[in-house]
DNA sequence: TATGAATGAGATTTCATTCAT
DNA sequence: CATGAATGAAATCTCATTCAT
């Protein structure tokens, strides 16, 4: 029980740091903020994080492993890696594109979620061992993805972005993984074509 | 005249912080380690500077110019818009990797020079204009090409990266903006052949 | 005519401190306030005075002089000590709480004018050996007089005092001198009486 | 105890700027003197005290109190206003002229200890009452006694004062409370006779 | 374990004064 | 002489982090 009060704690502050970030913007939020805003002391918030950074790392992959599950769920079904990625990096782009906070604490972090990462790995060795992706290395078509969508959501946060943005992005990513042009837009038409059906 | 005092003062802090970088590494640099290598009173560095955060900027701008300009001069002779981008792509992925300063310094500030912004978008849009490219938006491109490029500077950072890496990369960008995949193998073996001659 | 300009220049900058004691108040006043109200540079100001607490006191002097010599113009027949001191303690204090500006310029220096103290002095060793007054010494004499008008300008600064005050004053300063009570009553009768007349 | 601990840092810090102070002297003692004196952060001071002008009035409220309280205590079966305020005001100066740090600490500092002006208008109030005072207001009252004492101080300062300068600033003042010139004399007598005897 | 005072490194600001042009 | 950029000492502020209670 114990235990679980550690974890309780954990979360509150984790929940906290959202909401600053939600509320005050992505610039700025000190420890302060996050500390009262969780209503826990300082000395509190060192024994669960050992610094700023580290909440919000951990609130980071909270909030992606949190989008991953909702994205496999999506998903549920899909089997093609090619169909997975497209679908995948479309639904991530359009949640940053329509929560604003989500997007502006994620972009702020480096590090991806481990979960994220290893996704997106198994469906780019997927799709290259199926043929259809065609690059030198996992790692290096990684950041294609990565950077791209990264790149944009830094974009999000300064002007707004049409909405068609998702889709234009998830089309130059697909070819760039080697995808041909022919299956690239079958591939989005398929995709999109499920997705409105989900809705 | 007092305004060229005014410049040449301006250039002498930013070449000090270069060089505190280039020493120091890209991390820490602390105010007084800028004003004393520039041997400028703390007073004077605020006159030209708001913080810290605006001679990184500042510095920047400056080291991206420069190999902007480099790269330029080496592309002399290339008016191709394909061939311009390939090649300035892989030179600047090269300078990268083969100086761990520079690219430290330049993947940690935000905002790219302007005249590699426009550079880049010119190219884009000669490049659609010729029928080579093919992608939404000039500007989403930019995404594709910016955000990989800094996502692979991102990761030399934390772990060597192949010999052959700033080639794969450009392979993709060129694929991804929509360029025959039998065009991107013609323009990246005629770019290197080039580069090759001229080192 | 040099020498002239030196002069002009000297006073225009003293005009200068006065005006931004009347409109910035007594606290904070710069150095940069006294030269961009003068419209002279940095530089310039030190040629002319060593320092800021030079200004002041030069301003301080020039204005203490100015109202003494108002003072006197007043005064013109009074030839009796006590009659002089009672009336120039009135005017001095009415002078204060008529003008904030200068009230604040003149308490917030700790040096009076030469005039003002040889002139102070004058009349307290006059009626003294007149035998009006009775006191250890004319220095121990002028700490009464000095220290209460002054103490009462600071307050004049903080909160608004009544319309009496000035004679209030004056009437415990004489007595404090050691004019009988009685004296202390006619001299005061008779110089309001004179001021109401020649106002 | 958190709140006493609050106190005792607190008062740590205004026990040193008083060792600071008679140390080096009224003049410059600077922000690190105090801090480095008190063995305390920076940070540490700037949450007791707004800046350096807080801490030295909180020290001077500090050292007119402790005066302030030896005083009563000296003045124990003093019940008269009159008597209490001649002798309060004797034994203030005669600490100003015996030691001098005191002298120029108090008197650069504006505002006087809460408990000083209540006990000063006080006995004001209480002689007045009695019949020995007479005044416009013990406001008025107290501007006679304070700014007399503090010129004195201020004068201690730069010259030295004959060893009668006390007794001689207090006959003037209760002349000018409008104690009759007798009792003055009566009063004063007293009050030298009996602190003669309590030493 | 929870608390919040204390720390201290550093950034930023302010300003009187100096000095090259 | 006039100018205004440069200086540098000091004040002030900001925060992440430590530590005694």
């Amino acid at each position: 029980m114990a235990r679980e009060r550690r974890e309780r704690m954990e979360a509150r502050i984790v929940e906290a740091a959202l909401n600053v970030f939600a509320e005050r913007g992505p610039d700025a939020p000190v420890i302060d903020d996050f500390i009262s805003a969780a209503g826990v002391a300082r000395g509190t918030f060192y024994r669960y994080f050992q610094n700023t950074e580290q909440l919000l790392e951990a609130t980071t992959m909270r909030l992606q492993d949190d989008l991953m599950v909702a994205i496999e769920a999506e998903m549920l079904g899909l089997d093609d890696p090619v169909d997975r990625l497209a679908t995948g990096s479309l639904l991530w782009l359009r949640k940053a594109q329509s929560d604003p906070a989500w997007c502006a604490f994620t972009v702020r972090v480096k590090p991806q979620s481990a979960l994220v990462e290893q996704t997106l790995l198994a469906d780019l060795r997927g799709g290259k061992r199926a043929g259809d992706f065609s690059f030198a290395s996992p790692q290096t078509a990684r950041d294609l993805v990565v950077g791209t969508i990264r790149e944009g959501m830094s974009r999000m946060m300064v002007e707004r972005l049409p909405r068609t943005y998702a889709v234009d992005v998830v089309r130059m990513l697909l070819r760039g993984l080697g995808l041909s042009f022919v299956k690239t837009d079958a591939v989005l038409a398929a995709c999109i074509a499920k997705l409105q059906r989900s809705t």
